[in-house]
DNA sequence: GTCTATACATAGATAGAC
DNA sequence: GTCTATCTATGTATAGAC
């Protein structure tokens, strides 16, 4: 299965990493293109080509020189030079630092969404919508390594709405998990007397330790369908009847 | 079994969260103590009661505000206005804000290294070993909660020495359950074919969430004793023959 | 041993030339 | 639309009084 257009919107697929990568490379230019019309009063720059490859280099800098000293510490100077644009050519494109993190925290949470809540439907038993969605989470968080590492350090230092949005993100996932659980011990797929919550959320430290340790499972070779299987099959050997 | 001193060094008692608990007190000072003359070449101050408290309380200051805004963020006005001394005193304490840093890792590093070599020391099967192991991270990193968080917040910031003291400690607790399970394959205690590294990576992973998501837990009123047990009881019956 | 006042560097943001 | 030069605030660290 190819990626496909469909009723205007893109399908994502998750047979395995390698077509997962190729079906997401339209999602993710299809967001940041989106992403610059819903800024567009933020945005003294006018929509063109050139311009929304312009936003999409400052997001990727930004991203890559926070992950090393944090967003915080990353000056204006330095994210000039790296993006190759001056300082004063930046504040064309947001009106503060404040407001360059809060698009950078809306281009990967549309991603995120768009991928987990597409891995839900074409599913049909519980095991598989466990495994899917696994995988689903797997792969996007390799794709957008950068921006879930990104998030997960940064969120801390989160003010107001953007906190709150990110743990919402956080609670959502792992409300998702529980869901598939508890639906499968409601159609007898599942044990009985499994704590929901608990598994639920030890399910999503094991999907976090994939981006947060990201250099040692690359140092082992260990690849993504490899660790999404692995996972599932400890869940799936603790939770099945 | 209460802590007791034996051979000039105290046990830890590892029974339940509780008794843990209390007989950690007097080990953490005594690390703090000691933490104190091996750093007598930078204090300025001599030591005494006062100054050994002193310290202390600049420690505990600097990770509960770094923990909020992160170390770089943390202003020496901010640190000075927290610990009741002066900036010009605190520097009297340590000659740099770089080297605040070494004594503040070397005072959780110590702590914890204590705790998990000690752990296995007096189990007999690899069950145990295992069990106790997961127990004695849960309940040092329920302890020092604010130590570890710090420490895994900071890490990516931390340069040369200090970086590749914290990452090989992230290792030597992987390596330790790794051991302890390729241990029991080999004694048949466990079943043949398990990826030990993996495991032992995504057992890491659960013992990790417990001091990254503290807000969580605490929400949902999970004891360290519950969840030590839990994670045990998914690792076990993966690896169980 | 601890204090206050200050030196010096670097940050985010803006003004005005082109 | 993009540049360079500069304003103002805040940071770490130190000097010298007590």
């Amino acid at each position: 299965m190819k990626a496909e257009k469909l009723d205007n919107t893109y399908i994502v697929d998750l047979q395995n990493y390698n077509t997962f990568k190729k079906s997401i490379r339209f999602i993710l230019d299809d967001i940041v293109s989106r992403l610059y019309d819903d800024n567009r009063q933020l945005i003294r720059v006018k929509k063109s080509p050139q311009s929304v490859e312009n936003l999409k280099r400052i997001i990727h800098a930004a991203i890559a020189i926070s992950n090393k000293k944090g967003y915080a510490a990353m000056s204006m100077r330095e994210l000039s030079a790296v993006s190759s644009l001056s300082i004063g050519a930046l504040y064309a494109y947001f009106p503060s630092k404040d407001e360059l993190l809060h698009i950078i925290q809306q281009y990967g949470r549309s991603s995120v969404e768009k991928v987990l809540s597409e891995s839900l439907i074409y599913s049909s038993t519980s095991k598989d919508k466990l495994h899917n969605f696994i995988r689903a989470h797997i792969f996007i968080s390799e794709v957008l390594k950068d921006w879930f590492y990104f998030s997960y350090m940064e969120t801390r230092y989160f003010t107001g709405t953007e906190y709150n949005k990110t743990i919402e993100g956080e609670l959502l996932t792992e409300s998702l998990i529980k869901d598939i659980i508890e639906n499968g011990i409601e159609y007898n797929e599942f044990r009985q007397g499994i704590q929901t919550s608990l598994i639920a959320s030890i399910a999503k430290a094991m999907l976090q330790d994939w981006y947060l340790k990201r250099w040692k499972y690359s140092k082992r070779g260990v690849t993504p369908d490899e660790y999404a299987t692995e996972c599932f099959q400890i869940l799936y050997n603790y939770i099945k009847i």
